[in-house]
DNA sequence: CCGCGGTGGTAATTCGTATAACTCTGCTCC
DNA sequence: GGAGCAGAGTTATACGAATTACCACCGCGG
């Protein structure tokens, strides 16, 4: 009703009415086939009509015919709702546009038989792959019906290791962090972990390796005084930093697992009446972006490379083929504020 | 190749070869047809033939022959970016799914070639609407390809007024914020808005508007100089709130007009050693969840039901027809923490 | 012995597109 | 002057599911 033209429903047979020719030759002249020769009049006809008659291709029609979608799936616990993954959806979504893919998204909120239904949904829906994305980084069963499609894991890894995961690479993250951190001369590093670490959760696990690994690099003896596990929130950061920071012997830096925890810390630290970086330095994870700039100094932490592991992930399902269940880990970019700062009085080790 | 049966082109065909019947009875079986009668061992073969070849129907060829698609388009020009926001995907991906119809969602950055291609994909895929949502409320220009189909605007207006909207009632929210500080006591009470309020970001106009109503309807006389213009930023918050206290006569309270600007004057009050809410009391906008529960103290603020706003605007989708370009406004609830408090003095009016 | 109603199912068509195979008209060339 | 061929299109079919119209069979009454 809008335009004259612009009804929902032109197909190719009122293009080819209205250019006085066949279907065959619309679908041939409009998709430009290879192989073929009609004359310019014909084509300049054959466009006139389709744009005078607002026609646009039916996907289903064509998909029907063609065999797969230009559609990928994306399923998460979260998708959305997390405040900082969204990066991740926005690499994957970029990646796909540029293949000219559209994203069927689907948030489960952790609802297995939401997440069961919709895989099949999207299925019917002969999507070109599935990404399963995850929260946050962990080891995870896969549905199995994601074996009936190029799928990879995304911030997880599969634990029967048939599916390619993408994941960032908490280690080293580790390490970067508590070697910076070294590096500007402390050496009663305390670090404020994410949870337990039993295992399934591979950033704790991750990160704390890596700042035992920098820690005894440097020649240092970890102190288990200094060890310390919140649950990832800000309370978690604030009751142990607060611990810390009263014990007999209180660290010049803290390296907290994550920026939420970070920022408890400084809470804790203000508190406390001590200053950031003068007198004690923190390194956070995650570079959480409604977070890390805004506190005050702003925090020094690594970046998880969601936007790349986004896109990757889509990569991975385009190139399709190969299946293996390897996992592709990506490193965390140390992002440098002004929370770190030599320390006051150096406790010298011998 | 994972389990025998569930190739991913089994067909009615093959499923009514396997079970001895032919495709017509296949498709009335499964469909559990109306008005036709099987006996129980035929509707039986073809379950069970279904069921062993793992079929699955082909939904792009139920959408050619029905005529629609079960999937909505959702379009932002940032969907997944935005932290907060994520809540009103989630609303919307969840009435969606109870409809049993799947999300299309493309986030375009702004880009407004992404945004026009994108929903030609969409209404290729003969998507049910569209849903053309923004981060943040303001009155925007809709691309006229949606008239084709049923679509709503959400978190924003429209200004040709031809779609439905639906966006937070923002003068009642500033009244509200600006009632609770009155009700516990307070005179002087400041505002600092995010940004100016040009007409084109109805937060900023109604949020303002509804400070005044309530103050003229306390008796007072809204003092200038209590009002100030941030950019919606922590360092807005930080700079105004700074100058705010260092005035003549400070205020005994603020309303930042949201989280992140309150979460900005936490800070400067911090630093000024001005304690919340014992010295000056605070309000929010927004209730960002990854914000306002962990300030200390717990920051009152205003909610903004996105959740809601989200599932309403499939909702109106879905009831389609009467298609008038009404807006329809949502309420923000006042979620109370603990950053108001009773002034220290009340500076009598008379 | 024919017709009739009910039971249990099938054949054929439709949706919109892509494409392989085919037709028809001129023209050239030997 | 007919073979051959290039040029310009067309016809027909398939994709997978839903649905309408139809058909075959059986038992029974008249």
């Amino acid at each position: 009703m809008t335009r004259p033209g612009s009804r929902s429903g032109t197909t190719m047979n009122d293009v080819a009415a209205a250019a006085g020719v066949s279907q065959a030759t619309v679908s041939l002249v409009l998709n430009d086939a290879a192989g073929t020769r009609f004359s310019e009049e014909t084509r300049r006809r054959v466009h006139a009509a389709a744009h005078e008659l607002g026609y646009r291709t039916n996907a289903h029609a064509k998909v029907l015919r063609d065999g797969v979608a230009g559609m990928i799936g994306f399923v998460g616990d979260f998708v959305a709702t997390a405040p900082f993954a969204g990066k991740i959806i926005e690499g994957a979504q970029a990646r796909a546009w540029e293949a000219g893919l559209l994203l069927l998204t689907v948030n489960t909120g952790g609802d297995k038989d939401l997440e069961a239904a919709s895989l099949e949904a999207m299925l019917s829906y002969k999507v070109a792959g599935v990404v399963y994305a995850a929260m946050y980084h962990r080891v995870l069963d896969v549905p199995d019906v994601l074996a009936e499609v190029p799928s990879v894991v995304l911030n997880s890894r599969d634990r029967s290791g048939r599916f390619p995961s993408i994941a960032p690479q908490e280690e080293l993250g580790g390490y970067t962090a508590t070697k910076h951190l070294l590096d500007a001369g402390h050496r009663r590093i305390a670090m404020i972990n994410i949870g337990a670490e039993d295992g399934e959760l591979p950033a704790a696990v991750g990160r704390h390796a890596g700042y035992l690994r920098a820690l005894k690099e440097a020649g240092l003896n970890p102190d288990p005084g200094l060890h310390r596990i919140g649950e990832g929130h800000e309370s978690g950061g604030f009751d142990n930093a607060l611990a810390l920071m009263r014990g007999p012997q209180p660290p010049t830096a803290i390296f907290c697992a994550n920026d939420r925890t970070a920022w408890g810390a400084y809470q804790a630290l203000s508190q406390l009446g001590l200053s950031i970086p003068h007198d004690v330095s923190l390194v956070g994870f995650d570079n959480q972006e409604t977070l890390a700039p805004h506190l005050r100094p702003g925090l020094t932490t690594l970046e998880l490379p969601f936007l790349e592991m986004g896109r990757r992930a889509i990569e991975l399902l385009l190139a399709g083929a190969e299946r293996d269940g390897s996992t592709e880990y990506f490193e965390c970019p140390l992002v440098e504020r002004h929370s770190v700062a030599a320390p006051l009085k150096t406790t010298s080790s011998h």
